[in-house]
DNA sequence: GTGGTCTAGACCACA
DNA sequence: GTGGTCTAGACCACT
C-alpha cells in the first residue's frame, strides 16, 4: 500500500481526508473485499500521523460497514461488500459531486452546454 | 436582502456558509459593486446568529477584496470590482466544482459520457 | 488650503489622520498664528469627509490649545502660539519617531552605524 | 516563554500589540524557526486576555506566514523563514520606522544633522 | 447607527 | 491538551 496523500494544512480534517482516501480505494476496486488494510501504526508512521487519527479514520469506516476489526487480526475490507454495493457507493460519491457542481452553475446561470464544454477540456 | 440560508448543523463552518452565500451572490450579480450589504447587526438578527459571525464572515470577503468596510457607514462590495474580475470569480467557483467531480470520476473509472448523462438529468 | 491627504482604508482614523496633518502644518510654519482654518463644512466637502469627523478633529486640536473657534467668524490658529511653543511642538511630534524608532533598533540588535547610514539613504 | 508587555488601556488594540511582540521576538531571533509559542490558554492565562483575543493574534501572524499552526498540537514559528527571511523583516520593522521619521523630519524642516544629534543622545 | 475590540465561557474537533 | 467555532453581550470609536 497505499499512495494515500493528505494535506496536512488543509481545511479538511486529517481523518476526513484519510476515510475519503480509503474510500475511493474500495469504490475503485484498488482495494477488494477482504483486502487487509495497513495497521494502524503502520499507517501511522508511513503517513507520519498520530495513531489516534488513523484509527479514527478506521472507527468510521467500520460504522459505515466498508471495513471490518478481526480482533488481533488487523483492519479488513468487508466480505459483505458486493459488487452491487460496491458501485451504488461509486455513484453516491459521484453524484454528490454532480449535485454540488450542478447547482453551483444553476445560481450563477452558467447553461449546461457551458459546463459539457468543460467536462470536455478536463476529461 | 437577502435570502441567506446557513445550516446551523451541518460540517461546514456557520462563517464559511455566509461566506460562500455572498460570494455566490455577487459571482451571480444579485450583488453589484458598491451595493450595501445588510449591517452586521442587521443580518446576524435575521439569520439569528451571533455578530461576531457575521463580522468574521465579512472580514473574509474583504481579506480577499470583495468587499470593503467603510467605518462607521457599512460594508460594500468593492467597487472595482469590474465584469471581468466578477467573471473569473465565477468560473473560479464552478472550475473548482467541476475539478472536483472530474477528478472523481477518474478515480472511479467512470466514463465522460456517464457524468453527462446525469448532468442531463439534473439540468 | 490645503493639500491634506486622507486615507480612507487605512487603520488610523481619518479625525487622527486630520489632526496630524494639521498639526503640521502648524509646526512647519505653514499655518501660522492667527491663520483661519477652512470652515468645517468647506473642508468636509473638500476631503469627502462627514462635518462631524471635521469638528471631532478642530475640537481636539482646541483642546490642546493649538486652534481658537471664534463664534460665527471660524477656526483660527491660536494667536498666543509663540515661537518657542512652536519650536516645542515640532521637538514633540519629530522626538516621538526618534524614540519609537531607536528602541525598535535596540530591540533587534541593529547598530547606530547602521541607522545613520540608511538615513543618509532617505535625507 | 516570553516577557510580553501588553498595554491595557492604549491606542492600539491589544491584539496588534501582541502581533508586534511576538513579530520583534522572531526578527530578533528570541523565537527561532520551528519553536513552538505558548498555547493560546496559557498565553491568555499568562497575558490575562481573553483566549479568542490571543487567538485573534496568532491569525494574523499565520496570515503574513510567520507561524504555522498545527491543528491539535499547537502553533510554531514558520519552518520556511530562513536567515535571509528573518533579516528582511528585521530591516522591515525598522525601515518603516526610519521613513516614518525622515519625513516627519522633512516636513518640519528639520536638518539631518540635528536628527543624528538626537540619536546620539539615546543610542 | 456603523464597525471594532474585548471578555467570559461553552462546546466541538483534532491529534 | 490543542486549536476552532460560536454565543452573549459590554463598551468603544467612527461617521
Amino acid at each position: 500500500m497505499m499512495l494515500v496523500t493528505i494535506n496536512q494544512h488543509g481545511k479538511i480534517p486529517i481523518f476526513r481526508q484519510l476515510i475519503q482516501e480509503i474510500k475511493m480505494k474500495i469504490a475503485s476496486g484498488e482495494l477488494s473485499p477482504g483486502d487487509k488494510l495497513p495497521s494502524i501504526r503502520e499507517l501511522a508512521v508511513y503517513l507520519s500521523l498520530n495513531p489516534n487519527t488513523v484509527m479514527k479514520s478506521y472507527r468510521e469506516l467500520e460504522r459505515e460497514g466498508l471495513v471490518k476489526t478481526k480482533m488481533g487480526k488487523g483492519v479488513f475490507v468487508s466480505e459483505n461488500l458486493n459488487e452491487s454495493t460496491i458501485n451504488q457507493l461509486k455513484k453516491n460519491i459521484l453524484f454528490q459531486k454532480i449535485d454540488e457542481m450542478v447547482n453551483t452553475a444553476k445560481m450563477l446561470n452558467i447553461k449546461k452546454q457551458e459546463i459539457i464544454e468543460e467536462i470536455n477540456k478536463r476529461y
